[in-house]
RNA sequence: GGCGACAUCGCCAAGUGGUAAGGCAAGGGUCUGCAAAAUCCUCAUCCCCGGUUCAAAUCCGGGUGUCGCCUCCA
């Protein structure tokens, strides 16, 4: 198993600090808004990371903060004149509602930063105790020169970057670098207790006081997005570095931003999507395939004719398995045989190499081409399908059988259109096309598609 | 200014030295009253120029282009 590690550039051999478990933490949601389809991607790919290692055996404990405390949650609040708490909490339900409709589950620890303040303020103690952190007039400050190490996980060099170009100069800080650790409150903010007085601790002490609780002062994989890296995950490092000198994760792994047409996402543009918006329109089969289509550390770009594609796409496994009636043998064990374990020993070869799902999903249709093929015996098919099934669960498909099914909701309207079907019956029974192909145009206004097979006349609505 | 990524068929995309996976779209055949689905077949020499090598999409150098980070951001 290899694993392109951020710090070093490089793929590594994985290897977890304790044999056969795994511990790892991805970066969550600031919960002031519905998270967006480019937030989706971290989620639904370290899931699949997840999936992939309990997969091989592992025992995985996954930890995902919220951030519940953050000056947009606070402007959110302000903005709908309401507790900052009501505002988080109306956000943390929806993230959760959002991450099941697309499939994903949750972390196994999922700590809110609003848990664990005086743990932070402890921890702020401590480095201002070691000379890596100052207070000037009560807010608090990690001194980037006191850590030799800054820049190594980004490859920056604090004295080469363009200090206070961009950023207001702050005359309180010793380097323009240093970070936030504690903030002083204003007037009508949510408030803590400190020893530096009221105020609320900073973002990046929160992932650093939440990862080390739950899975120790080094674990196996911290994750993210490719912007976290600088300045969030060094800033992090910095911390938890400073306190004990041992490294804070052995692995990090960032995906790829999202853009959209090309551009990227941001509120500026008003061109940005919320998962839930976009669940509205495509399936969340859809999207996964989207998002595992192309290698997680690669940028992709979102837009509906990639998102119809990707519907096309997955639409394949839903007939083949409709065609082969999956549902009859689904609970069976798999005994592949031996001309199938290629194909499994083919697709932990792509996942194996730095979670090539593009790759994995290639065999995915080679699987599904046999599952279908004419020229293959029905066991031969079946066995197909059923590994099929089993990788594609891997990856997170397959996960609601229904979800291109044909089967009608509304009772009252297939009533009517089985009437319809009948109807139409009579006239193809009797040759008259002219009519069963009205009935059929007719229905197709309403949105309704009829398909004739072996087994009859089934319906459809789109 | 510093750091980094990427450029493969109409579109998406895998491929890090041995002669271009896969998906979508398209074209043709079969099946079907029609349609849908299915099935069979067809469909690229890898941005440009040099170099290394028996051999390069894959390595090196130089271009061109696109994008990201350096500020809250997945």
């Amino acid at each position: 198993m290899k694993i392109n590690n951020t710090m070093s550039g490089k793929k590594e051999e994985f290897i977890p600090i304790v044999p056969g478990k795994i511990k790892m933490y991805v970066c969550g949601p600031t919960v002031y808004n519905y998270f967006h389809i480019g937030n989706a991607r971290p989620f639904l790919f370290f899931d699949v990371v997840r999936h992939y290692f309990q997969y091989l055996g592992y025992q995985v404990t996954y930890v995902q903060n919220i951030t519940d405390i953050e000056d947009k949650i606070i402007a959110q609040s302000i903005r709908e004149e309401i507790p900052f708490q009501a505002v988080s909490e109306k956000y943390i339900n929806a993230y959760y509602e959002d991450l099941a409709k697309l499939g994903i589950a949750q972390a196994d620890i999922q700590p809110k930063a609003t848990s664990v303040v005086p743990q932070m303020v402890t921890l702020i103690e401590k480095l201002i105790q070691n000379g890596h952190a100052y207070e000037m007039n009560g807010d608090v400050y990690f001194s980037v020169e006191s850590f030799p190490g800054y820049g190594k996980l980004s490859g920056k060099k604090i004295d080469e970057q363009r200090a206070g170009s961009r950023v207001e100069e702050n005359k309180e800080k010793k380097h323009p670098g240093d970070f936030t650790l504690w903030k002083k409150s204003k007037p009508g903010e949510p408030v803590w207790q400190s020893p530096w007085g009221e105020g609320r601790p900073g973002w990046h002490t929160e992932c650093v006081v939440l990862s080390r609780e739950n899975l120790g002062d080094t674990f196996d994989i911290h994750g993210g997005g490719i912007d976290l890296v600088f300045p969030h995950h060094e800033n992090e490092i910095a911390q938890a570095e400073s306190l004990n000198g041992k490294p804070l994760a052995n692995y990090w792994m960032h995906n790829g931003f999202l853009n959209i047409e090309g551009e990227k996402m941001s509120k500026s543009e008003n061109n940005f999507f919320t998962a839930r918006e976009v669940l509205e329109e495509y399936s969340a089969e859809a999207i996964r395939f989207f998002f595992l289509s192309k290698h997680y550390r690669s940028p992709i770009d979102f837009n509906r004719a990639i998102l119809e594609e990707s519907d096309r796409a997955v639409k394949n496994f839903y007939n083949t398995f409709r065609d082969i009636n999956f549902e009859n043998f689904k609970t069976e064990s798999l005994t592949t045989g031996e001309e199938l374990t290629w194909a499994e020993a083919e697709f932990r070869e792509a996942m194996d190499d730095d979670f090539n799902t593009a790759k994995a999903l290639a065999l995915l249709f080679e699987l599904n081409k046999k599952a279908h093929s004419n020229e293959l015996s029905f066991d031969q098919k079946k066995a197909s399908t059923l590994l099929l099934y089993k990788l594609g669960s891997v990856l997170g498909f397959f996960q609601d059988m229904n979800a291109f099914d044909t089967k009608p909701i509304d009772s009252d309207l297939d009533a009517f259109v089985q009437a319809q079907i009948q109807i139409r019956n009579k006239a193809k029974a009797e040759k008259d096309w002219a009519t069963a192909d009205q009935i059929r145009k007719n229905l197709i206004e309403k949105g309704i598609e009829l398909m004739d097979t072996k087994e009859g006349t089934e319906w459809k609505q789109k």
